[in-house]
RNA sequence: GCUGCUAUAGCUCAGUAGGUAGAGCGCAUCCUUGGUAAGGAUGAGGUCCCCAGUUCGAAUCUGGGUAGCAGCUCCA
């Protein structure tokens, strides 16, 4: 970075310096406005800063708008911002009135420096680093954007706080490119834009995170099913389908009783030992696994890669649910793969090209990044089954394969499977929110608690590993990640509706039937707008419903025995024969082009 | 689960200091219709989310649910 670079946005280290000071600003005018409101933290992140505040009030619009003001006025006061440290007992006393403060500073480090930032008439305890005055904040280029709960510490069982969220930039003009930025992401948005184009509803009375999938939504689910499960038997995936539930003695030797009920739909009393009591299944893996007990297995017959589309329920919080990413009931494209050692690598190459060509096929894996997720040795709760040693050994090997891989990662600590290590490919989405589309995961234990041994070549009981894996995650929530990537206009070979047949009047509706049974009849997805309105009309409701292609038919078209076929992003195709059409039609379904 | 906000026609929303409701778009019928984003007329549609309470009377006030949204916490 160039020396004139240095203080520009430009430097990522700049720019957060500069909301952090924005964030003590903001904490000033608060105190200003409300002396009563205590102050918790205030960092700068990766779009802005917020300031977590404690006030014996919700904070509204309106509150916000008066605090913008205050803090354009302390800009204009440009108050010098002064570093000064002080020992912990004058620290402690100095804060008195805050009590954030105070158990943050009491949880500082014996020898650790304590230091402050004055600016005005307002101090926080601050490591920096800021600007050197409030005059350096562009006033009129700062927004509080959103007001919302947020624990204290992260804990649930501590206090909720009230969390301002504010972004800012040197200059207006790009405070504006930036909300107006954000206001087209919220365009995209699945959970509306979803609704909208009707792939899904909810219904109060199915109940939270139960969404209902409307024709079009179902229509792409089984597009993307079919696919998914032809590729995987072109690479040697036994199909399975196993129940949807079972008795909890399943669950008590999987672990999940244990490590899982909490997440669980349980049917019946699990404390009257009198009776049977089931459980929605939360999870493939016992069951799967039954395929490989059902009969003595030779090391010969491993790998068995064994993959279903299995439905799974998981009884989420009721503040967790979100449109189609977070629901109580989905399904996945989940698998295992039972393994000789020998093959564990090799394996787990296939799981994770799979993977990789699965989202590169869905156009979603350049927004992805891969995270290597592993457990807490110094988690206190019971959350992970086995021995340091055996987690030790499971990480060793799958960092072993990620690195001989070549795969880039950031490592993710406390986010392993109770069973073992994942590596989570991550999605990010159009508001730069990530969420974990695909999982591979490696299990050294659940072998061992199922007894599944095979017999190797020296005709000694032998314990596999297992993978499990998916080769693009739940159904569900990709749907919404591919509503949101291609703002509903979707590829066309995954199209619920490819082709929109339009007469431009009614002489040509005999026409447009018949165009419409041959493009049926070829195993395209086809309607005729056969309402009595003009043809501006149709294109733009078929615009605005995003069919790839529009097909206008009129009068020339019948006496030439053309179409005249539209795409959806504005190019007129011009006249051309039935089987040309097709032929193209065809070639761009076949090769699931993105355009 | 926690905090805050929200719920009126298929959709987007107005409305009433408590007296059973409106607009635009959409939908239906008829007319119109030769070409790239809104042709016309007529009409049908509402337990104003649900349940209690207050009241002569509740869509409106109060309480409790349910669902949706934002975020936190948790997760695919």
């Amino acid at each position: 970075m160039s020396e004139e670079n240095l203080y520009t946005f430009e430097n990522p280290e700049y720019r957060h310096t500069y909301w952090h000071s924005c964030s003590h600003i903001m904490a000033q005018a608060v105190k200003r406005l409300w002396p009563e409101v205590k102050l918790a933290i205030g960092p700068a992140i990766d779009e802005g800063w917020y300031y977590d505040l404690y006030a014996p009030f919700a904070f509204t619009p309106e509150h916000l708008e008066q605090i913008e003001a205050e803090m354009r006025k302390i800009c204009k006061e440009k108050l010098r911002i002064e570093r000064f440290e002080l020992p912990r007992d004058e620290a402690l006393r100095f804060m008195a009135d805050e009590p954030f403060k105070v158990e943050l500073i009491n949880d500082l480090p014996e020898g650790e420096v304590i230091s402050f930032y004055k600016q005005g008439e307002f101090t926080d305890l601050c490591a920096g680093p800021h600007l050197d005055s409030t005059g350096r904040v562009k006033g009129n280029a700062l927004k509080l954007t959103a007001c919302n709960a947020a624990y204290w510490r992260g804990d649930s069982n501590r206090e909720t706080l009230q969390r301002i969220y504010g972004i800012a930039f040197p200059k207006k003009e790009e405070l504006d490119a930036y909300l107006a930025k954000r206001a087209e992401a919220f365009k995209r948005d699945h959970n509306k834009l979803g609704r909208e184009l009707e792939f899904f509803t909810t219904v109060d009375v199915i109940g939270q995170g139960l969404p209902v999938l409307l024709p079009k939504g179902a229509r792409v689910v089984q597009l993307l099913q079919r696919w998914i499960e032809d590729l995987e038997q072109s690479k040697g995936y036994l199909l399975t389908k196993t129940p949807l539930m079972a008795k909890s003695d399943l669950y008590k030797i999987s672990g999940h009783w244990d490590h899982y009920l909490d997440g669980m739909f349980v049917l019946g009393d699990p404390t009257d030992e009198t009776k049977e009591c089931f459980a929605l299944r939360p999870m493939t893996c016992p069951f799967q696994y039954q395929v490989f007990l059902n009969r003595q297995r030779s090391y010969r017959d491993l790998p068995m890669r064994l993959g279903e589309t299995s439905t799974l329920f998981r009884n989420e919080d009721s503040g967790e649910m979100h449109g189609l990413i977070r629901v109580r009931q989905f399904t996945i494209s989940e698998g295992h793969l039972i393994l000789r050692p020998d093959q564990l690598e090799e394996e787990f190459k296939g799981c994770l090209e799979l993977a990789k060509y699965c989202l590169g096929t869905l156009g979603l894996l350049e927004d992805c990044t891969f995270r290597f997720s592993q457990w807490d040795p110094a988690n206190p709760n019971n959350k992970y089954e086995g021995t340091p040693e055996q987690w030790d050994e499971a990480q060793r090997v799958m960092g072993q394969i990620l690195d001989d891989l070549g795969v880039e990662y950031t490592v993710g600590i406390d986010e392993a499977a109770f069973y073992g290590p994942k590596l989570d490919i991550q999605y990010h989405n159009v508001f730069g929110k990530e969420d974990t589309l695909v999982t591979i995961q490696i299990d050294m234990l659940l072998a061992q608690r199922f007894g599944m041994y095979y017999i190797d070549e020296n005709g000694e009981k032998a314990l596999p590993y297992i993978i499990h894996r998916t080769s693009m995650g739940c159904y569900e929530r990709t749907l919404a990640y591919l509503i949101e990537k291609y703002a509903g206009a979707l590829p066309c070979w995954m199209c619920p509706e490819q082709v929109r047949i339009l007469p431009v009047t009614d002489r040509a509706l005999d026409y447009a039937r018949d165009i419409e049974e041959k493009l049926l009849t070829q195993g395209f997805r086809v309607t005729t707008d056969s309402r009595g309105e003009k043809i501006g009309r149709k294109i733009r409701d078929a615009q605005m419903e995003k069919i790839p292609y529009m097909l206008v038919v009129g009068d020339r078209d019948m006496e030439n025995n053309t179409v005249s076929p539209r795409h959806r992003s504005g190019t007129d195709l011009g006249a051309m024969s039935f089987d040309a059409f097709t032929a193209m039609l065809r070639q761009e379904v076949d090769s699931k082009t993105i355009k």
